[in-house]
DNA sequence: ACTGTAGTACGACAGTTGTAGAAGAGATGC
DNA sequence: GCATCTCTTCTACAACTGTCGTACTACAGT
């Protein structure tokens, strides 16, 4: 399983940009990437890295490669999350909500809005 | 201001032993992470590289360090939220909020337990 | 066939982290 | 007074990350 998914900052900024597109050259990735102002070379060692972990995955287009994603962001999402419980909420999810809230990051209101949010999202969801 | 505290999982375990005793020696430190089983030298490497960076200081006794830290374990866990929130959720917590509820990691009920627990915190502070 | 051009592959270098050995300095045992 | 401990300091090395430069390769135009 797929579990110490942990990518640095510039990782996820070209994951992101790969989850969007689906697929992407590195010409594209560097491209799509114009604001961190990268060369060709840097993204594509980066793509390479980054298929070596098994994160992406490549496939040949006549010259050149194009890389897509093989794993979701909500899986990244998902491992960063927890590894984060782990190291500073001692495992304790729960730690963390009782921080978010104690840090005013969210409201009380917003513990409403969330789980109204979510149950709408279930029921919507398989329930017959 | 002290934002980008970013500790890894041994650091952070350095830390806690810190933040826990107070003050410690490399040799206290060093028996305090002996399930870890690093060498002396290990841990005091570790010690005067994170004292490079301003997370703890030393005192001379004698002739050995002891080294206490300089932020608090609040003041890391975040600047290491925020770290995650702004690099994994576009920098709204109530994604991140909402990620915990929808991973199953906190449940409705933890919601009310949280915000009751945190509004008696409140109210037994003093906030007008 | 010859020369760009565009793309990948390889190697390199600096900075951080985890890990520790070796060297040096002061206190102790006898 | 000399061997021994104990601590710090310095140096080192492997991995990983951010960042390319160079070299090699294949196709495109003339």
């Amino acid at each position: 399983m797929a579990e110490d998914i942990v990518l640095s900052d510039l990782q996820l900024d070209l994951m992101r940009v790969l989850w969007r597109a689906g697929e992407l050259s590195v010409a594209d990735a560097t491209a799509a990437l114009a604001d961190r102002d990268l060369a060709h070379t840097t993204v594509a060692t980066l793509l390479t890295r980054l298929e070596k972990r098994g994160v992406v995955a490549s496939r040949r287009d006549g010259r050149m490669l194009v890389y897509r994603p093989c794993i979701s962001e909500d899986q990244v999402r998902r491992s960063m999350v927890s590894s984060l419980i782990a190291q500073v909420f001692r495992g304790d999810p729960k730690a963390l909500l009782a921080h978010l809230v104690s840090e005013r990051e969210v409201a009380g209101g917003d513990l409403e809005q969330v789980r109204a949010l979510l149950e709408r999202d279930e029921a919507g969801r398989g329930e017959p």
